[in-house]
DNA sequence: TTGACGCTATATCAGATTGATATATATGCG
DNA sequence: CGCATATATATCAATCTGATATAGCGTCAA
């Protein structure tokens, strides 16, 4: 799925400029399972508006610079049910973390310790993200089921890794026994 | 983190082939949390044997074409230290699943079961890939830890799924008894 | 026996995407 | 006033993907 439809999702929830776009899938509802960045978001968007499934207009704001809102027509909402009616491509899921543990023979006690804790902390921020953003249901039936399913495998991914953490600690402690 | 670094980490474990690269990120025991595809691998391994941080032996094999074997070294092992030292960039996860799943307006309930239903086949069949390969520890503690946090997150999906799919099934069913 | 298919193996490249950087406006704070 | 921070758009080199090309070898059925 390109940076199009993904942008035409969103539009179909609300209107938005690029910047609240990124703003959506940085720390908003789309956060843990979406990523994309101005490089792909802006010229998408110009495309779309060349294509006819959005509209473009420029908005003027007091305190804040001005921004072009972007709404999208009938035939992007066509464009777009057509798009996500296909069998989805399988879940794309990398982790920098996972490969240092895999190799954690090279690393000291110090600084597994420090990589669980940071995505511990990761973890729960986006935990947090997910609590907050269900509470105001923006949207219909679908923001439910992807909260309750991120919340399902984040605490999953926390509760492994509190054991494995005091796992660690233990085993620390019994050498500083020694 | 590159391509460069995830061959080193790969190399680190067993000599290899950019196939067998491959196929470790796409069946084994990367293949959940790592991707990477041949237009990546062969540059990456092409430069690292530039660098000196590999060597690279042609062997002849009968009944398979010629293959070019790579073997990390001493410099490559202490290159590969320093990248995996540094505290990990955060996870990303990208789920086009979830994506069609928020705006499940737009879908029949046919096709988000079918969605449901591949989502759970793909989840599955990563818990089958993570079964036999932590059956051959072919690496240290790494590979037990990673097979847990995997096994843990994978198996809250199916069952958050599972839940989901008896739902809208039961709802199905009560809108056909009216 | 031949030719269609599939697996192993390497290589290349157009197009998409990232991550960084540049530019500009406005607010708040000391 | 200078500095940091937030909003907002834009651009681009470096990287990566996904597709395609090429080729050796095995197998199995027509």
């Amino acid at each position: 799925m390109n940076v199009r439809t993904l942008c035409l999702g969103i539009l179909s929830l609300q209107e938005a400029s690029g910047y609240e776009i990124k703003k959506d899938v940085e720390d908003g509802l789309f956060s843990h399972f979406i990523d994309a960045s101005f490089g792909s978001i802006y010229p998408a968007l110009t495309q779309l508006a060349a294509e006819g499934y959005v509209t473009v207009r420029e908005e003027e704001q007091t305190g804040k610079p001005d921004k072009k809102v972007y709404a999208i027509t009938e035939a992007g909402r066509n464009a777009l049910a057509r798009a996500i009616s296909v069998s989805p491509a399988k879940d794309k899921y990398k982790s920098e973390f996972l490969f240092q543990m895999l190799l954690q023979d090279y690393l000291s006690p110090d600084v597994i310790l420090a990589a669980i804790q940071k995505q511990l902390d990761d973890l729960n921020e986006d935990l947090g993200r997910i609590a907050e953003c269900s509470q105001d249901q923006s949207c219909g039936m679908g923001s439910g089921f992807v909260a309750d399913y991120g919340h399902a495998v984040l605490t999953a991914g926390v509760k492994c890794l509190e054991y494995k953490k005091m796992e660690i600690l233990e085993k620390m402690a019994a050498q500083a026994a020694e």
